[in-house]
DNA sequence: CCGTTCTGTGGTATCGCTACCAACCTATAG
DNA sequence: CTATAGGTTGGTAGCGATACCACAGAACGG
């Protein structure tokens, strides 16, 4: 029998209590611990009571390493963002966060800083740690990210836009979509001369969309397109009120913007405040995203709401059910957007 | 010679390219591989190019869960936040993810939704996936997760708060002295009546804290401490404005409110601007944290910095000197505050 | 010219766990 | 009472990498 023999001493000094300790004293066999952790129903109720009280004793922590190694199975789902600090994405990460705790999943969470050749090298370092599924806020990838996610074959969520060809999965609501309705929204409430302040256009597939929305609305309304309307602005409080000012001082007859992107708008809206512009008297505002402080400004703020929990929550759920053995097709989910009308138009 | 011989078939269905596979076509040792890969000063020129061609050809990217298991040493840091949702947190979880990544490290990510309990199961959890360091934004844990992080011997930072015995090491502002500094200021600036807005109390010992600090503050300017300008309210907009109203209408003589929290004073000040009330002609506000959004509303809104950004990154510093073999000791870092004096106030 | 140090390389033995198969034991039926 | 099935348990052999030691050849001094 196994008994207290083989007498090894290893070059481990002692340090991490394993399976074979808890095993040992609680006199089963370490598969038999094994299988009292991973899988309670398949051991006897009295072994299972034995490992248990040896588990507690010396509290035992299994080695996930180990256990990844040896079932080539990991536990943990890769995120890459643009930036952790940005709201709209903590909604995200937050949601999938759930359901991936929900699931015994964790989350390895990384930054591109909307850098693609970042999300390339971290993409790589995320598959070199083995994840299980990976997650992108991004559908503009480079040319050999592509090539290195079509040989892997974990399951991959792309969200933030609606790829036309998704890698494998893709869950998101259309940029292009959304501007466009909102640039309607503002004509038909009778707005004629609409500008549009964009997030920087470079290496970002989801301000172009929005662009192109914003002018195909333009032409369905039969509003001419003036390029000098459109200003690309970094996100940011400042910079928002800075293109409002631009704006206003180039073309004097302008009467909506749009802000399709991040803080913009609320800060142009306070610029209003400070000049004692009424809004929409003078000018109306409209922005894309609903965060929360929207609800609350003075005016209200108009804005598309886009379902940014629903994104991460249903991307964590296809990545679950890829992992439980659902078939891998591809699926493209348009989670689709609303218009919230308020007080700013 | 090793050779191609071996003719090991396994289990492994010829799934994953390994070190052997690389170094079979290099024509050299795994070892060689291993260590051309891992430090690559420690090969030769021509040794390192051979393995370099091969690694490219097949795209090879090393298994760090193997790597890890043999080495007994991961490159994942373990960060347990309250909410990732928030962008306070969201800044420090910034701030480590980019002194991770400059280092060779990822960052596993849980939320605890400042519940004890969770944070316990969440602190198991990524000790059992051989995290190499942690830090919790909390440092008010429940009894068995002292036991646990008293036994690991990796490296915790703990942060959120200045704890007076920190299990290992400790990166914060105080609460105390940040919530006293600001009410001292508001008496200083000649406020009688000063109101405290605070977030929930309940297993939150910042909040608690922040309370603390009030009133010594109340006691040093020789006023009153008066239970009844004091107001529990979760996180929030609408909560904030809530909070004033109420603290208005019970004591119209109330001149002064100090929001310890989130955006509890935003919602205020808007709340303000919706009924027409000065500020600080009617009531002055004051905020906790500073926020970018207090910069730019109409008025400013006076605010405590404090340097999230500076606790992430010194956080994560702490986490690599330890894991880069600097000694273990305690360390217990007070980053400081800074009130910062606007419009509001 | 030989012993010694230094550098670079390879072989072997794990790291702690799980997959797989074999063995066993109790039921149930024939 | 034996044959078959079903449910538990244990032993063995890896998973893919690195630590450690051994060794070969280059570099060096006396």
């Amino acid at each position: 029998m196994a008994g207290k023999a083989k007498g090894r001493k290893a070059r481990n000094g002692g340090g991490e209590i394993t399976m074979s300790d808890i095993a040992r004293h609680a006199g089963v066999s370490p598969m038999t611990v094994s299988r009292a952790l991973s899988d309670p129903a398949s051991v006897s109720d009295k072994m299972r009571r034995k490992v248990d009280a040896a588990v507690r004793q010396f509290g035992y922590l299994p080695n996930r390493i180990a256990g990844s190694l040896s079932s080539k199975r990991s536990n943990v789902i890769g995120l890459v963002v643009p930036s952790v600090r940005n709201s709209l994405y903590a909604a995200m990460i937050h949601a999938i966060s759930d359901v991936a705790r929900a699931n015994g999943l964790h989350v390895m969470i990384a930054n591109s800083g909307h850098r693609l050749e970042d999300e390339e090298a971290l993409v790589s370092a995320l598959l070199a740690q083995r994840v299980c599924g990976l997650v992108l806020h991004n559908t503009a990838h480079s040319k050999r990210l592509r090539e290195l996610l079509a040989r892997t074959d974990i399951p991959v969520v792309e969200t933030g836009n609606l790829p036309a060809k998704p890698i494998d999965m893709a869950v998101s609501y259309s940029n292009f979509d959304a501007a466009r309705a909102m640039t309607g929204h503002l004509g038909r409430l009778g707005y004629k001369r609409i500008g549009f302040v964009t997030l920087p256009l470079r290496d970002n597939d989801r301000s172009r969309e929005r662009r192109r929305g914003y002018f195909a609305a333009l032409k369905e309304l039969g509003l001419p397109a003036d390029p000098g309307l459109v200003l690309e602005a970094p996100g940011g409080f400042a910079e928002g009120a800075d293109a409002l000012v631009r704006l206003v001082q180039t073309h004097p007859d302008i009467d909506a913007c749009f802000f399709a992107g991040d803080v913009l708008a609320v800060g142009a809206l306070f610029e209003c405040q400070r000049r004692g512009w009424a809004v929409p008297g003078r000018i109306a505002i409209a922005s894309f995203d609903d965060l929360d402080l929207l609800r609350h400004t003075v005016p209200t703020v108009t804005t598309l709401r886009i379902p940014r929990q629903d994104i991460g929550r249903r991307s964590a759920e296809l990545l679950v059910n890829r992992l439980r053995g659902a078939s891998p097709q591809k699926v493209r989910i348009d989670v689709g957007f609303e218009i919230v009308q308020r007080e700013s138009t």
